[in-house]
DNA sequence: CATGAATGAGAATTCATTCAT
DNA sequence: CATGAATGAATTCTCATTCAT
């Protein structure tokens, strides 16, 4: 009779225990971080912990995985109302230069943090390369789709450009994750981005 | 009593002491590795590390100091040769490009562990602010030496574009050192120096 | 969620372990004592004591102040039942005579090495120098009131009666904890308070 | 051809290792004292102190025997120079009192320490419970020679009181070495001596 | 003889995880 | 379900002692 109830409490209580597990292995690292300092930002036991997730590991494997998710729903999402590869890119860049910086800067933290854990364990690293193999893909198609249109020149791999792409944005998130400056964040983001566009936009030497 | 053999005999312990940690931390991570697993790969008891070095932090922060003056002895020491901007900037994208790939993994893989890892420690992270600040405006120097030479566009900003370069550098090392797929880097990275190149010398629309 | 039966069981387990830390510091010195051996004797893992006490040094100062505090209690009580200076000295004689001889051999071996080691910590010395002068004022105090009811010689220094009573003491239970003679510390404390009291009451050569 | 000049600074060395080991361990107690300690403190290397010595408890040994050795040989050669039993209890108090303060203050803490570190060791305990017999004994044979020669009072056991005389000398020596107030150090001492004689003289009840 | 690097047995302490209440 | 005490494996670091040079 309360399914609905208990399963709603229940994936309230997961949502906010990964909101405290990214608070607390953000603001300390994921190894640093006990389950302790978990329970207590959040004010719950040990035990409570356990019972929505088998493990600190898990945790961390879930809490990357809703943040890939939603953010490649939000991506996706965004993509379907926008016409042009132009358009697209221009999104993109948008999109992360302006979710709120101390959100990103934790999450850039824990991220990063955790890609590098991934690459030591096979099956994260399995896992880790797929998506990172479908985020190369999805801007190598804009860039191609623009290609295509003739918004962009033809003479570039589309591939290395979306590598490039995200390589700009891991650089630059991990800068700023590291270092904090905001300001400098937005300017050399906006460089970036006026960067890359000139390359695509660039007409070949006639 | 025999101070000459004994100080040079220490001096290539540590540094074998460090090699060690480097190829444990890379492959295991720093937290995941234990003083024994440096001591087991270099056949050496815990205890004789200790005499080299007071803590396995130590070893950490040593280990980047001593690439991190390594590196920047290399840079400085070609830049002398190199006359012009955009010679030394080619040098930089070479010297990225050419140095052992597998050494430059474990290396990113033990680094941006590193930059992470001092970000929650304020001592280093005021040491790794500055090295930040350093790398920064040497390239920045760079940049505005080809500007008032003439070589590069005067319409953008020396530091920013030092800024670039580094998150350019950062972002692939970091995602090559995870993924591992060296002709990939090898590809993106010479885009990436197209990129930068084209960028710098436009010339802004007369 | 059942606070009473928790912190009534919690005291009584820190109890227990202060008890079993109290008879392994006899047994085998505070140094010599590992956490182990407090857990094996009491038949709890070590991580439980970690529960209860922070570090090892916590479990012995926390036990010497527990000590203390029941000690300075029975006293204090005593004493306020007792009507005349000489009673309760008396009384003072017949407490450190009565109380098990065992229990006080124990307590004799850990309570000396700890003053040793509290004179070379800092923080330590200064919370027992207080003690140390509280513990001679109380004393000289009930010199002082003998003084003044005329029950003692008033040519004497209360509080260096008060030190010597103390010496006197500590003389005796450091002798007899490590010599383990309980006849004669029966005796010669015996003759200790003859001394002291046909030194209080002898009338100055008049 | 050498050997007593070697002899001799062979039992130099030692003499002075035990001098820089009774310094080190009164500044940090002996099981917190390391080998390194005491060779730094000589400046000398661990393997050398190991040529005289065979072990960090071999060490603590001999300095306390030495020490009795030392203070025996010193009270036995007074003992024989003064006619009467006053004399030589008198001999005793300014014996413990013109000591220079310091080094009975560095004494004190390593022999009381040493005392209940001996009451743990077997061998140790048998050697202590000997030469403690040994001390009460002679003090005991004073009092009994002063019984005997009408100084002092024939109703109290000469045993006993020769315990009440190390007593107040170890209770005394204890507090300050451990508190350190040298003044104080001296009143009560006289006190007590003062105390010790008038309780030796007084005229039973005639 | 002197040296001090190396050894390795231990020590204190931490913490993910379990489970009785 | 929630709790948090208990567990115990794992980790860092220490130090007496040895021994090659």
């Amino acid at each position: 009779m309360s399914p609905k109830v208990t399963d709603e409490y229940k994936e309230e209580k997961r949502s906010q225990i990964l909101e405290g597990a990214l608070h607390c292995f953000a603001l300390k690292g994921y190894q640093a971080t006990t389950i302790n300092d978990i329970a207590q930002y959040l004010n719950l036991s040990k035990g409570a912990i356990y019972t929505y997730f088998s493990s600190k590991e898990e945790i961390y494997i879930q809490l990357m995985e809703e943040q890939t998710r939603h953010s490649n729903n939000e991506i996706r999402g965004q993509f379907q109302t926008l016409p042009t590869a132009e358009e697209k890119l221009h999104f993109l860049f948008r999109y992360f230069r302006q979710r709120s910086f101390n959100c990103m800067r934790q999450l850039g933290k824990v991220y990063y943090e955790f890609w590098l854990y991934s690459s030591r364990k096979d099956e994260l690293q399995r896992l880790m390369d797929h998506r990172y193999q479908h985020a190369i893909s999805q801007i190598g198609e804009v860039i191609a789709e623009g290609q295509r249109n003739g918004e962009f020149r033809r003479d570039v791999n589309d591939q290395f450009v979306g590598s490039l792409f995200w390589i700009l944005r891991d650089g630059s998130l991990l800068h700023f994750s590291v270092i904090g400056d905001e300001q400098m964040y937005q300017n050399v983001w906006r460089e970036a981005e006026e960067m890359l566009f000139s390359y695509l936009l660039t007409t070949p030497d006639a």
